[in-house]
DNA sequence: CTCAGTGCAAACCGTTTGCAGAACG
DNA sequence: CGTTCTGCAAACGGTTTGCACTGAG
């Protein structure tokens, strides 16, 4: 049952829940609870991890068609950093819209705001008749822990820079 | 044996594939004489069916085993706007960094320039300690032309917005 | 001749789905 | 009690891999 600790962002999904006419079961409430909880972008293999470090063993299925109902309430983002899986994050106690800089190195996902993007967003889109409803900004390179271990990213590629053509 | 019109920047392909040690063969040369004959953001499915259209039979393995030397090769781009595939371009006859534009509705691309997200990136990467290798910023909404056709996105989530609570 | 490349089919892996049984209201 | 949810396992779909065969040098 674990009434225990459970997040108070929880009964927003609770409500959604209802609104939509479907019932909050213990699942659900497990799986919200866990994303809710963390403030890191979460892989279902993670999530699943930590039900079970809390005792509690839930199908990946049902993790799954949780997440899938947390993202349509909108309370919960979905993200593909081209792991080859999808991440998670709740979108409350922080700013709604942010950017990601992703270290190639560690996975590590950092979060930042940036106003100029918006301004770009509007302006690019009016340039060409486009209505925006949302963007994607990503930064991939190397987190400044990786740089002092002396990370390196390895680098192929044609010997002449294709500029030089 | 296809010599016939042979994209010229297939042989730029040819120069990595030599410089790397590994042969130039007549299955590598199609399916690159396919990704540099477009300017489109092609599927692997759409490259096959290009080269079935030429009547070359390549099997799906060959063709994404040349896609990745392509991309190691840095000629050619590989992309993932959340379809569940991947799509490639080439970086070759256009500006080497390019954002995109994608219509939810009918999926097209369209690629634009900005010399403020590069700005942006740099600024933010400093602030970060990030060493930025590369970026990615994709604007998801609808086209002119879906915008037109009165085509729209639904849109649910909380009736009350999170940002109220 | 030799060795890498090719093509087929099977394997992979994250995700989705079908269905019998459990749980909610 | 009916309806929805859950959990298992099988299915899915794009991509990768193993392996016998082909072909280039």
């Amino acid at each position: 049952m674990k009434t225990t600790a459970a997040h108070p962002f929880v009964r927003l999904f609770g409500r959604y829940l209802r609104d939509q006419g479907f019932p909050m079961t213990q699942q659900r409430a497990s799986v919200a609870d866990v994303v809710f909880g963390s403030d890191e972008h979460l892989s279902v293999e993670e999530i699943e991890g930590c039900l079970r470090a809390r005792g509690e063993r839930i199908g990946k299925a049902t993790i799954y068609r949780t997440l899938d109902l947390l993202v349509r309430s909108k309370l919960v983002d979905e993200h593909d950093f081209g792991e080859g899986f999808k991440r998670y994050e709740h979108r409350l106690s922080r700013q709604p819209v942010h950017e990601h800089l992703i270290c190639l190195s560690c996975g590590k996902v950092t979060e930042f705001r940036s106003s100029e993007i918006l301004r770009l967003e509007e302006r690019v889109a009016r340039e060409h008749g486009f209505r925006p409803s949302r963007h994607k900004l990503e930064i991939y390179g190397l987190c400044a822990d990786c740089r002092q271990s002396g990370a390196r990213l390895e680098d192929e590629g044609l010997t002449c820079p294709i500029e030089t053509i």
